[in-house]
Parts: structure tokens; C-alpha cells; sequence
DNA sequence: CTGTTGATCCCG
DNA sequence: GGGATCAACAGT
């Protein structure tokens, strides 16, 4: 494991930390944030914005817009972009706690028990009923809107979930003993690390 | 609980 | 052709 060099922790880091409790709404439908991942831009191998492309360029400009892609043709992912600009870092939206606009999500989602209304990146996309239509929007200002700081919860990290690259990094935060919290295993190519608690 | 697989589409 | 996923299904 290890960070090979020396590598100071970056920024986003702890914007992931700290939108972890915090409200976040989008039509109709309001979590709190339970689990996120950070995704470091241009030096992080595991992030989209480690080749710049027409996809990732939203990493690149202004923090606190919304990057919305689609995942394996289903579903849809949001991150929210943390700067500073020039990093093209972002933070991965995991899962969700539903305090608001319930029926709505189980609209979406299905008659699933609250845990898992938005546990998940897909399912938290799907329950706040955010698509490619909402990418660039401003999570400060817009119609999908992230709520005021808040005291840090208890907060688990562990390897990010999914990723084939940089698998080592503890780049992925929760809130300690949240029922919402995904519970999916790590990529099955990912070689190394340790898991959380 | 664990592991496997199919669905499906934007992007490089 | 691949992937920052999910749900359904089978086996232990």
C-alpha cells in the first residue's frame, strides 16, 4: 500500500470529508450525504480527469458545479467538482440518507426498504432523479443544491470502490456505522489495501 | 453471507 | 471496446 512518494494529501480530500452530513437536493428529493469518494483530477490515475477529455473538461473549470456521467450504460454517477481549478478534482457522491421528498424516491427507486433508497452512486442518482441534463449545474445556487456545512459526523475511510488504479489510496469516507453506506466490495482488479470498519 | 453474470451507452 | 454500477440469481 502506501503513497509510493510523497504525496501531500490534496484538497479534496477533505471536501469529501466535509460534505459528508451535509443536505444535498435535486428535484424533488433531499439526502444527507452518507458516503463519498474523492477523485484527485489530474494526478490521480482513477479519475476521469486524468486524461482530459470533452467528458472530464467540467472537472476543469469552476468548484461547486455538478459532473454527472453515465455508468456502464445505466446509471448515472454525480460528483461534485472541488477545484482548485487547476487540479480538475471532484468528489463522487456514494449514498444518501432520504429526509425529504420520500414517496419521490421510492417513486424512482422502487419499494426498497430507506436504507437502500440511495445507497450507492447509481441509486442515489436515480433517487435524487439527477441525469446528464443537470451536468454544470451550480450546487450553490441551482435548482440541485447542496446544503449549508455542518459538524463532521464519525467518519470511516477505506480503498474507493470500483477502481482498478491507485486502489491503495484510502480515498473513500463514510459516515461510522451508517445503514445507508454501500456495501459493496472493492474492484476484483484491484490488488492491494485494507478494507474499513 | 459470498461470487457471478447480464444489461446497456457515452466516451476515447 | 471499456467502465467510479446494479439487480438478480446461485451456491455455501
Amino acid at each position: 500500500m502506501t503513497y509510493g512518494r510523497t504525496v501531500e494529501e490534496p484538497a479534496v480530500v477533505e471536501r469529501a470529508r466535509g460534505l459528508l452530513g451535509r443536505a444535498f437536493s435535486a428535484h424533488g428529493v433531499t439526502v444527507v450525504i452518507t458516503e463519498v469518494e474523492a477523485y484527485g483530477g489530474i494526478d490521480d490515475p482513477a479519475s476521469h480527469a486524468f486524461t482530459r477529455t470533452p467528458r472530464s473538461e467540467i472537472m476543469y473549470g469552476p468548484p461547486w458545479r455538478l459532473y454527472v456521467y453515465r455508468s456502464y450504460g445505466l446509471h448515472h454517477c454525480a460528483n461534485i467538482v472541488t477545484g482548485p481549478t487547476d487540479r480538475a478534482a471532484a468528489v463522487l457522491l456514494r449514498a444518501g440518507r432520504v429526509v425529504a421528498g420520500h414517496a419521490l424516491a421510492e417513486q424512482r427507486r422502487g419499494d426498497v426498504g430507506p436504507a437502500r433508497l440511495a445507497r450507492g452512486p447509481g441509486n442515489l442518482a436515480a433517487a435524487l432523479g439527477i441525469t446528464l441534463e443537470d451536468r454544470g449545474a451550480d450546487v450553490r445556487t441551482g435548482a440541485v443544491r447542496l446544503g449549508p456545512p455542518v459538524g463532521p459526523p464519525p467518519i470511516s475511510s477505506g480503498p474507493r470502490v470500483g477502481v482498478s488504479r491507485a486502489a491503495d489510496l484510502p480515498w473513500r469516507f463514510w459516515v461510522t456505522g451508517d445503514p445507508t453506506v454501500s456495501a459493496y466490495r472493492r474492484s476484483p482488479r484491484a490488488s492491494s489495501g485494507t478494507s474499513g470498519t
